[in-house]
RNA sequence: GGAGAGAUGGCUGAGUGGACGAAAGCGCCGGUCUCGAAAACCGGAGUACGGGCAACUGUACCGUGGGUUCGAAUCCCACUCUCUCCGCCA
């Protein structure tokens, strides 16, 4: 949620960044209610003063023994019910504005290339090539069948389309992916790491700004109205939900891995074979709470630390950066990775690592205190992929595949998996 | 699923419808004393919003939302959440 106190500021300047990522502008609305509120909240304030005044003397007199004159109560009753007019239609206004803050997007960083769809992103940095295998590759469906380390059909006989079931060495080898990476942020990159709820209430999903605007793609249980969560990032915003956050705490950060629920109707016909776009895939996520002035560089830190991932796994690699249109609603700047995948000669997004600046804090009233005394502030809040697992599969599987089929495991991964190939039948 | 208890400031915990934004204790911050500390003593300290350049000031907030009343932490209604016991269960 952007703040209404920069609106009053700056309209021109808001208008402007809401356009750059292609929304609508609901600026000079919300300026017209936020007037009538205040207006309404003035008068209010005044009359309750008033009553508060004329009450304390009543009770004075009726302790002292006196009954207070019947014109007086009249009159008091009459500011109630100018009171209680007030009120509603301040509510009333203050209502609207927060409805449609709610539906404003973060505004972009400064620095962030402006531009209508993925055609204006930025490539950042590239670290390897899209190289070749030197002979015919499989795409990943095909080989993960072949090994019979994915099975798709019975995914499906499970759950539908876009479920799939890993089976024998590639489960084996997603579970190796998730405790590495797991050690690998709480080792050496400072992270807690936390095992989290996957369903969680409807103010959660509130909070991270995944409703109300974006409903259509989350699953829902209507008996308890329960949302599963579409990522880590959203219950972890909520962890401090509605708490100030005491002196010397920050940065906070925090490393789980959760299942992630999509319904991708968007997507509905894209990517259709594969693990590549999936209903429910594990993800290792990355998240921090840290003071305002030190998110910039904190979201390259946590790029860097998505990116260490990629280097140890052996993955040619690229950083994009996110153009104004392109980026997520709660996101102020983006990185995305996306990683070589040989089989299909393709990039694979793999991680997006954002900086949501102030704007989750606002949304789910997280705020901290810089020191003793001082009063509580908005922290900014980031997250970051720390990878999502089905692509990183893909990479490896692709990348490594040997001209048998057989698939080399990457020489990190051996101490989990417990095997350095997954050997063609 | 059944039965019961509860929700008040950072914590514990008082609070007969009128001086209650709220006792007291603990913790916290500042000061006195001390070479320094502890103890003791004195003082300070919630959050949000409105108005004001500011000092300041007004309003609201005792789980949430309604109601009664001139006036509600206190009375009434609904809801949410927490805890305890019983049952079932990984």
């Amino acid at each position: 949620m952007i703040a209404i106190e920069q609106i009053r500021r700056e309209p021109d300047a808001i208008r402007r960044a809401i356009k750059s990522r292609g929304e609508a502008d609901p600026i000079d609305e919300i300026l017209e209610l936020d007037a009538a509120w205040r207006r309404d909240k003035t008068e209010a304030d005044e009359i309750r003063n008033r009553r508060n005044q004329v009450n304390r003397e009543i009770g004075h007199a009726r302790s002292a023994g006196q009954a207070p004159a019947p014109e007086v109560i009249e009159e008091m009753r009459a500011l109630g019910r100018r009171v209680d007019e007030l009120e509603a239609s301040a509510q009333q206004a203050e209502d609207q504005v927060r409805e449609m803050l709610l539906n404003i997007p973060n505004l972009p960083l400064d620095d962030v290339p402006v531009g209508a769809d993925s055609d204006a992103n930025r490539v950042y940095r590239e670290e390897g090539t899209a190289t070749d295998l030197g002979f015919e590759g499989l795409p990943h469906w095909e080989l993960a069948e072949r090994l019979g380390i994915i099975d798709f059909q019975r995914g499906a006989k499970l759950s539908g389309s876009r479920f799939y079931t890993t089976i024998g060495a590639g489960a084996r080898l997603e579970r190796a992916l998730i405790a590495w990476m797991l050690d690998l942020h709480t080792g050496e990159h400072g992270y807690t790491e936390l095992s989290l709820p996957a369903v969680v209430r409807r103010d959660v999903m509130e909070g991270s700004g995944n409703l109300p605007k974006f409903a259509d793609n989350l699953y829902h249980d209507d008996e308890d109205d329960l949302w599963l969560i579409p990522t880590a990032e959203v219950p972890i915003t909520n962890l401090y939900r509605d708490e100030i956050i005491p002196p010397g705490q920050l940065p906070l950060q925090y490393v789980a891995q959760t299942p992630c629920f999509r319904r991708e109707r968007a997507a509905a016909g894209r990517d259709t074979r594969g693990i590549k776009r999936v209903h429910q895939f594990n993800k290792v996520e990355m998240y921090q709470f840290v003071e305002p002035e030190s998110s910039a560089e904190a979201l390259e830190r946590l790029l860097g630390h998505a990116e260490e991932i990629c280097r140890r796994l052996g993955f040619s690699w690229r950083v994009l950066e996110l153009c104004t249109g392109d980026m997520g609603f709660a996101a102020a700047k983006t990185y995305d990775i996306e990683v070589w995948a040989a089989g299909c000669q393709e990039w694979l997004e793999v991680s997006s690592c954002s900086n949501c600046t102030d704007f989750q804090a606002r949304r789910a009233n997280i705020r901290y205190r810089p020191e003793q005394g001082a009063r509580p502030q908005w922290p900014h809040t980031l997250n970051g992929s720390g990878l999502a697992l089905p692509r990183v599969m893909i990479a490896i599987m692709e990348n490594n595949q040997q001209p048998d089929s057989s698939i080399v495991i990457p020489e990190v991964l051996r101490p989990y998996t417990g095997f350095d190939r997954i050997e063609a039948p």
